[in-house]
RNA sequence: GGGCGCUUAGCUCAGCGGGAGAGCGCUUCCCUUACAAGGAAGAUGUCACAGGUUCAAAUCCUGUAGCGCCCA
């Protein structure tokens, strides 16, 4: 591919060079002296998961940082890795299982795991095979996966520490039940729903009295765990009945009358029942009062035995309806009412959670997340951007014991052994186990290991110091802890980033990564959030077959938005990919106008001088977005300045010289024109690396030096003019003809006369480089008006100065005139502004000088740029 | 109920104190040997609304309305 006529007979084909470069993008070997280091943990995807868009544009952002940071002299390492994802994995394997007509409740705990493992085994690497696709360079060698031995003793020297410190606990209390999957979940997987659901209002006969007391509630399957009604204080019906009792109609269970202003007067009858067992708020005004506790659910989420016989394993639903019939018939029930209710749904399982009592363990987190919230504040850790800061803190200041235990397999089984009298020591295996209870309690045991796993956020909490080596301090770990950056979506600020921070102070006393890089999510084209179920699911690997992976890195690193989320249709990503197309055909035009000897100049051209400036106007802006993640700034600047400054101008006039056969300057251009465009390729190497690569490959003379190794020098600017001005001059009087060509609807092919007038004095240059206008707009001739001329002209205006046709007599000139009062008016408009800000005292006195004048500048030039079109516009009429 | 964000061209979004921008779409012309996945010339906006601060407001403040998200 290294001969070049091949490569000019090549179109782009995103595939053929994705192909080609697959193994060699997604490393990185930065050969700079390695000032700094940067590193970063990629946020681990599920095991089961399949690559999607938003795995897309969170690990671009982290590659271009990564492939950026290491051309810019840092020594880099990205963690990789999967998560084992506890119950979704288990959720899938049995219902293989299932399908393969193996109930899954049936075989052992051990046959299980084999099961989860042997399916790990098979498919535990799709995901990462699917992110390389990407080109990322992260630690392909070393991929971590949450249960690797490594990972798991992190865990559990992680829960020893905790265990051991007292912050770790085992508690009988209530927690959010999945009746499903029958296992305790925390109340961040408890989403909230707001469903329709009706009010119940019955009436309770008061104990000793003739009265009855309306209570109202949606869930009246729960009276048998009833322990009390309350009333509210200002409840004037009610308040006499106030410390009386009830009599149960439907266990015959003592009820308490309580005052309390838990009761909202607002909501159904004003009173509500307690049945502390089955409600968090309940719960607490049981403990308020010391109420008895009433359980009345099977695990699966039937009504026990507990209950009256014939509501006994009856659904929640179904002992609803039977419990309202029963109240109708012994004559209790009032009505009904249709209201909005938040129902909590396990995210998971997607079914109704129950609070129930259970024995649980739990991770005080309290003084961690003070910890937490001051790394923040002081600004150690950083969000990026800021106002997500608020949101951790909303969440750091009222959180919960984190409930850490779940009643499934796959995961980490708890690090704690039991005795059969009910004391436990935490240890890694049973023979620390027995030596730590041995010293503990002077006494030997037989012990028993915990049967519940850990949260899997458990494990990834530690993810960033884990995979570098903690609990040892492993060279990796000295080098690159705490990471430089964390990058996700903030769907995860409260379940991982949050917890990242509290674990990595308590455990490690550093922060966990200095900043946080929260970007948004995807969605399709109307802003729905892409799901299965609606089937407007876009997979990225779809549109890497179309597009390319280069045109996705770009479209994604182009639509970074802060404040909403990125809408993505299929044909969203075309524009980039025509830009890739450009950066190539560019590349071959570069490729065809090759020069390898360099005449001795004193003096560039003004346009190579201009491009020159630039490119390392390009260079400082690129590096000062990326340094502030400002990627989608960064990559806008790439975008335009190879399009509009590059193709549009300088080679457009550049193939000017190349075509005259004793241009001066034409043998420096070529080499100035490879040279920026050179450069050019490591700054889009971060966002587009395929290509980048395969055109540094057709470039680079020698074998050693085809990868990207270091951020591109500043180019040296050697010309005395103001090359900024006299670019002007060419663009305004080439755009100022070609208008005036198009608005005379004159032939772009007839070759025509032309005249200017110019009013800033650049007489010299202009006659130096006439031809090239000349060319540019296809002109027989590019003079300066004289008298004879001036009367019978037709004019533009341009901010350089005025261009001229002959005034021949067969050319409509109308379109003309129309432009020109146009022009007029807008100039109009600007002069009259400009005139009352001068013309105000306030504006003269307060604005800054250098405002001042500017202001005047402009108020003289559009004054004499109005005469100027006066002038031409009555020539005409 | 509490918090956060948004409202700018037909669409998607930048800009965040001193002459309204990009991409797509649209109109007209052009296959000019890097590129028709292209080039050239254009059209298109009471910057949600109402007050305020300021010499100056799309940009800062307050309020209103609408949309979205998070927490209860």
């Amino acid at each position: 591919m290294t001969d070049s006529s091949d490569f000019l007979s090549q179109k782009y084909s995103p595939k053929t060079i994705e192909d080609k470069w697959a193994e060699q993008v997604v490393v990185n070997d930065s050969e700079n002296n390695q000032r700094f280091t940067y590193s970063m943990a990629i946020p681990p995807p599920n095991v089961t998961g399949n690559l999607h868009l938003g795995h897309a544009l969170n690990t671009t952002i982290q590659d271009i940082l990564m492939k950026f940071y290491s051309l810019n002299g840092a020594e880099t390492t990205w963690s990789l890795g999967t998560d084992h994802a506890g119950i979704a994995t288990q959720l899938l394997v049995e219902k293989n299982l299932s399908k393969k007509g193996i109930n899954p409740k049936e075989i052992s705990r051990e046959e299980l795991l084999q099961h989860i493992w042997k399916w790990k085994d098979e498919n535990g690497e799709d995901i990462l095979n699917q992110l390389k696709t990407l080109g990322l360079s992260c630690n392909w060698e070393n991929p971590k996966f949450t249960l690797d031995e490594d990972m798991t003793n992190a865990v559990e020297e992680a829960f020893i520490r905790l265990y051991d410190k007292g912050l770790i606990y085992q508690e009988q209390t209530l927690i959010n039940w999945d009746t499903k999957l029958k296992t305790a979940i925390s109340d961040l997987e408890v989403i909230s729903e707001n469903r329709k659901s009706s009010l119940f209002f019955f009436k309770y006969p008061v104990k000793d009295s003739a009265s009855f007391i309306t209570v109202s509630t949606t869930r009246p399957e729960t009276v048998f765990g009833d322990v009390a009604v309350i009333v509210n204080p200002n409840d004037e019906i009610n308040k006499d009945l106030v410390g009386k009792e009830i009599l149960s109609p439907f266990n015959g269970n003592i009820l308490k009358i309580i005052s309390d202003e838990y009761a909202d007067m607002t909501k159904g009858s004003g009173v509500v029942k307690i049945t502390p067992a089955h409600d968090f708020n309940d719960y607490k005004i049981g403990k308020k009062y010391n109420l008895p506790i009433i359980n009345i659910l099977n695990d699966d989420g039937t009504l026990n035995d507990y209950v009256p016989e014939q509501f006994r394993n009856l659904s929640v639903l179904k002992g609803r309806e039977k419990v309202i019939e029963f109240m109708n018939e012994i004559g209790v029930f009032v009505k009904e009412e249709k209201v909005n209710n938040a129902i909590p749904i396990g995210d998971r399982s997607g079914e109704i959670i129950e609070p129930l009592l259970k024995n649980q363990w739990f991770l005080d987190v309290k003084e961690m997340a003070n910890k937490s919230l001051k790394v923040v504040q002081d600004g150690k850790v950083k969000f990026k951007p800021k106002f997500w800061e608020n949101t951790f803190y909303e969440w750091m200041n009222k959180i919960q014991p984190w409930c850490i235990s779940r009643q499934i397999i796959w995961g980490h089984r708890i690090p704690v052994w039991h005795s059969d009298d009910g004391r436990s020591v935490a240890a890694k295996d049973l023979s620390m186990a027995k030596e730590k209870f041995l010293a503990k309690y002077n006494e030997e045991k037989e012990l028993y290991q915990e049967n519940d796993v850990l949260d899997t956020w458990f494990s990834s909490s530690l993810w960033p110091f884990a995979t570098l080596g903690w609990p040892e301090v492993t060279s990796e770990y000295k080098k690159y802890f705490p990471t430089s950056l964390l990058v996700t979506g903030f769907d995860i600020i409260f379940f991982w980033v949050a917890r990242m921070i509290m674990m990595s102070l308590e455990l490690t006393g550093k922060v966990p990564f200095e900043v946080v890089y929260i970007h948004n999510l995807i969605r399709d084209k109307k802003g729905q959030k892409m799901s299965k179920t609606k089937g407007n699911v876009i997979d990225p690997l779809d549109l890497i077959t179309e597009y390319g992976t280069d045109a996705l890195r770009f479209f994604l690193s182009s639509n970074i938005s802060p404040h909403s989320d990125i809408k993505l249709s299929p044909n969203s990503l075309e524009p980039y990919k025509n830009f890739m197309n450009k950066i190539w055909n560019a590349a071959k035009f570069i490729d065809l106008n090759k020069e390898d000897t360099q005449s001795k100049l004193a003096n560039i051209s003004f346009y190579d001088a201009w491009i020159s400036s630039r490119f390392n106007n390009l260079l400082d802006r690129y590096k000062t977005h990326i340094d502030n993640c400002e990627i989608e700034k960064a990559s806008f600047e790439l975008y335009h300045f190879f399009w509009d400054d590059f193709c549009d101008w300088y080679i457009e006039i550049a193939k000017i010289s190349f075509s005259r056969s004793k241009d001066t300057f034409s043998s420096h251009t070529k080499i100035r024109m490879r040279d920026i465009f050179y450069r050019y390729l490591n700054l889009l190497y971060p966002f587009a690396p395929f290509i980048a690569l395969e055109l540094k490959d057709n470039f680079a003379k020698d074998a050693l030096n085809k990868k990207f190794t270091t951020l591109p020098e500043k180019l040296t600017i050697k010309y005395s003019g103001d090359f900024d001005k006299e670019v002007q001059l060419i663009k305004d009087f080439t755009i100022g003809i070609r208008s005036l060509r198009k608005n005379l609807l004159i032939n772009p092919s007839d070759k025509i006369v032309c005249f200017y007038n110019n009013n800033n004095c650049m007489e010299d240059f202009l006659s130096k480089n006439k031809t090239l206008i000349e060319s540019l707009c296809n002109l027989k001739s590019f003079t300066k008006v004289d008298q004879d001329t001036t009367s019978n002209l037709i004019s533009n205006l341009t901010p350089s100065g005025s261009v001229s046709f002959l005034k021949e007599s067969d050319v409509d000139f109308s379109n003309q005139i129309k432009k020109l009062k146009k022009d007029l008016v807008s100039l109009e408009r600007i002069y009259n502004l400009s005139e009352s800000k001068l013309k105000n005292n306030g504006f003269l006195k307060s604005a800054p000088q250098h405002v001042v004048k500017e202001e005047k500048q402009k108020a003289d030039n559009v004054a004499a740029s109005i005469d100027d079109i006066k002038s031409l516009i009555s020539q005409l009429s």
